[in-house]
DNA sequence: AGGAAAGTGACATCTCGATTACATTTCTGT
DNA sequence: ACAGAAATGTAATCGAGATGTCACTTTCCT
């Protein structure tokens, strides 16, 4: 679940960034509009934050050109509260809009809505034979015992639940679970891997996390 | 599928093989405008990704002369965003254009659209009497059961059923599953079929792929 | 029957992934 | 702000699996 936040004052980049990582969030950031701009459109993201106020262009620029290509959902975020800018915003397709100063917590009630909006209505709770896994809550339990993991295992855990029965290659892996562009030449997601396999599958009988050689991997459950 | 990448920044080309090997293609790579115009004009691609600033001819020129000959699609790919750039390439005959830096399912996702442009539709999953194939999910199987194949076997299994009926020679065969440099004066190849056979064909009643002698191999539902 | 072509099994090599250990960064509680 | 803990990234080694090659056998065709 990759977030973009185009935004130029560092204390809110920092701010957004730091709450959104916690939930489990990979967050991208842009300092200005173009390169705002740019990532939006060649990136694959769930959800745009953005800043109205911005060097280069500016937020509603980004998001008339954006709009022109991609429906991805936008939060806008704002200084001001004037009513024609609001007004302003929403015609031009912005999703909703947060005014600063804005508590945290609201900042992240419309960040799920928005994500929630228009999609394929998610399960509240994957599960893969007797593995379940609760974004929300973000807790994991195998046969009824808790499992406890670290964001990254967590992400991945997540990304193999979604795609289940599909083969992931690592780049895929790398590009959600990591940064944009990861590559990197080492083996980070073998170790992943491996530290989610110890977690989720070594103290268990039925592994559910497969290698598929000269590929990657994927998530499934032992044939019946 | 082979696919041609024509880039002289190691980097990317690490990354961008590695991403497309992954996802079954076989890659061939040049360094240079000059080899990647031969390779282009004498090797049989489903694709060429070309970068624009390259040494020797660069990219606008290898694209302009291979469209005097062929129509491989092409994806530009550059670093820059200059609107001209990118009417320029496409004007010269390019399918699409990319600009560094971009997502890696972002340009999977368009080298995909640009095969199965203005080709007859390809199934999702692939049948041939009891034999299911489906390679997004990377999975075969025959009358229910699950059969694990080797990225070499998935390969040339998928060529086969791509060209259901029709007789493959071995040259033609080992074209598209290996790579360039491969010296077919062994038997590679009918090593190949016997291990796939080994695994389709052996445990079942009904045989799938057959031997054309002389020439090469079909794969072809028994004959009712 | 004879020869060419294909099948088969064994072996050698090479590649890839698993694993462990270690270094570095980030987080947490005081 | 600090020390210790936890998480994450990197590198090195080891072993299993995949692949290429070859020698030998079988099959097919005239």
């Amino acid at each position: 679940m990759r977030i973009l936040i185009v935004e130029d004052e560092k204390k809110t980049v920092h701010y957004l960034k730091k709450g959104l990582t916690e939930n489990g969030f990979v967050v991208d950031i842009a300092a200005n509009g173009d390169d705002g701009l740019h990532l939006a459109l060649t990136g694959y993201y769930e959800l745009v934050v953005l800043d109205v106020m911005l060097p280069g262009k500016n937020g509603w620029q980004v998001l008339a050109e954006l709009r022109r290509v991609k429906q991805t959902p936008i939060l806008f975020v704002t200084a001001r509260d004037r009513v024609e800018d609001r007004v302003k915003g929403l015609e031009l397709g912005a999703d909703d809009y947060l005014v600063k100063p804005f508590a945290y917590s609201e900042f992240l009630a419309r960040v799920h809505a928005l994500i929630r909006r228009g999609k394929v209505i998610e399960p509240d709770i994957f599960r893969a034979a007797d593995l379940e896994v609760d974004p929300v809550r973000r807790t994991v339990t195998r046969g009824g015992a808790r499992i406890a993991l670290t964001p990254k295992e967590f992400a991945l855990l997540l990304l193999l639940l979604r795609h289940r029965g599909e083969v992931l290659t690592r780049t895929l892996i790398a590009e959600q679970v990591w940064d944009i562009n990861f590559d990197s030449d080492t083996n980070t997601v073998d170790v992943a891997v491996r530290r989610l396999r110890a977690k989720v599958d070594d103290p268990f009988d039925a592994r559910l996390i497969h290698t598929v050689r000269g590929v990657g991997y994927v998530l499934e459950e032992p044939t019946t």
